[in-house]
DNA sequence: TATGAATGAGCATTCATTCAT
DNA sequence: GATGAATGAATGCTCATTCAT
């Protein structure tokens, strides 16, 4: 079929992208690197994309909408549980998504700081973090003075072990409850 | 004296790239934009550092030398005492440290994804956060089975909050304690 | 008949061509645009033609035929009256022909440059004013010495007043007799 | 001294794009063209125009100087005279001026047809002429009839004559007397 | 040492042309 | 014949780096 051939030159394409900037940083991936990358013609990419600005948002886009459905579900899954299995649900799922797209993580990162669009993947676990937050507010699981910084010290303390098992290639759901029994337990 | 002026040209010229980095991006400090802020021709950038990364290395080590003494002091300063007030303690301290040097978080922010070098600011913080959570182990304070996440978690969490409150143009060390109080009692 | 349907095609792609021209000019005449408005795809111009150069020759070419035999008959149809009568004649159909393809003059005017050819409409008007004005000179009603001006005074003179009423948006034929009155009489 | 080594490169560059698309029109003077023509660096372009559209501009203006004040002296120089023998003054002075700059005039007709813009020196040549025509008329010498054609029925006289005098490398100036006699006494 | 003009490799983008379907 | 995606050379432009003054 024709149009399943464009999608998979279309995903090709992304792929060599997100390649790229995982590995060479968002300067690095200039169209021609994208292009021999992914075995086409530079001019090739203006059949599938606007822009590099338009093909680099597909490539966000296209990611995001790969994790967000199972992020979503992994929130609201566990909304009839208690917030600590949960929070402890959550978490676990997170990491197994995280880890089909280990690669992505890397691209999310090091584009973070030009984002000022809400529609990110970190956006996308901010959020569901803070509905599980305030869900354990409601439940009385969670004590209302650390509803605001609560959802930030959770994703960044994810984010921390994420980057570090990154660095390190090893996989992320082993911490997954190592991290929250800290979180939940406190140090002591 | 002679180098008095030339450190001070040299100060001007970190000043002008901290302050369009902090700005503008790292692609919006260019060598002129950079030259023209700090009031000096392109050229005499060459006669202060080799080339323009130097030059933006030369912006971290610099603030990082200004930060490290109090960051080691503020870790060291607190050593007879007990885990929780030494964590407490530095972690009061970073955040006034940090406050002090605001723009140039707004710069490492920007540029983290480019330094494979083990010599910033963050490998001070992580180191001086590993040898408060070793002590707190000896001390019988810390789980020994938290050793490896702990200074994860806690520099995760405060780089969450910094950047938080940088987006929000409030001050950090009002959030000292409540981010300690999380980390030592756990959410429950 | 198979040729007549090619003969629509192959004309409905110049008149695409040529308003795109006269509205855009040469440079907003690519070949995508061209096919666009002729309801074709690109590679169909390649059928019809051997390259944009020759498409694009062949709308001068296919102009030209059309404007030629009127253009001839106007010259010669006169050639038994004396030279006044015969220059007035020729002048007013001239201009009723251009008016039949006012779009294609714009077109003739934004390329002119191009043409190094001595095949155009342009030459073709020059070579009836002088043969015009030779028998004017056999008769005696035009001084010799004015042999080889004339014919580009007159073509001149036309041009220019062509290319103002195009501009204006107004009809050429009005201008008709008064310009070989200027022409016969002097300004005097 | 430095600004006046500026302004030779200036002119140099200005030059070459005057010969350039001269000889091989507007879409034949890119800017690498222009600057190995020039025998400077694409970039050294930018240090003097602020564009491709600049740079062609200036080529413009700088000519337009150049021949504006020459246009206007011999226009109005002859104000006081009556209407034959101030437009035989005016055409010849305007043919010695373009002989002057035999180069510019073939850009000035290739690139006619993009200038919306007022200050063009075609536009002076006919304000010029409009000028004197309506002394003319003024002066009794030219019926009011003909007031409006007959500025363009002179300029596009000499244009058609310079264009084909620059055909056949010659010059200009010869013409003059026989130009201005065709159209004072008219072709009879 | 300071200056800033000159340099040219590198980038994103366009478009006439080709060719598999 | 018709289609339109693929191609890649060419273009305008930027910017780190060099160097004559």
């Amino acid at each position: 079929m024709r149009s399943q051939l464009r999608e998979t030159v279309r995903a090709t394409i992304l792929d060599a992208a997100e390649e790229l900037i995982a590995t060479r940083g968002l300067v690095g991936a200039g169209l021609l690197p994208i292009a021999r990358r992914a075995g086409v013609a530079v001019g090739t990419l203006y059949n599938y994309f606007a822009d590099r600005e338009a093909l680099i948002a597909a490539l966000f886009e296209t990611r995001r909408a790969a994790m967000r459905p199972r992020l979503l579900e992994a929130a609201h899954a566990g909304a009839e549980l208690a917030f600590e299995p949960r929070l402890r649900r959550f978490v676990r799922e997170l990491l197994e998504v995280f880890e089909l797209h280990r690669k992505f993580l890397a691209v999310a990162i090091e584009s973070e700081h030009l984002k000022p669009s809400p529609s990110t993947t970190p956006q996308d676990v901010q959020a569901a973090l803070a509905e599980i937050v305030a869900a354990g507010v409601a439940e009385g699981a969670v004590p209302r003075a650390h509803a605001e910084l609560l959802p930030l010290v959770i994703s960044g303390a994810l984010r921390a072990i994420v980057m570090r098992r990154i660095a390190e290639h090893k996989p992320f759901v082993g911490d997954a409850d190592a991290i929250v029994s800290i979180l939940l337990d406190g140090i002591r």
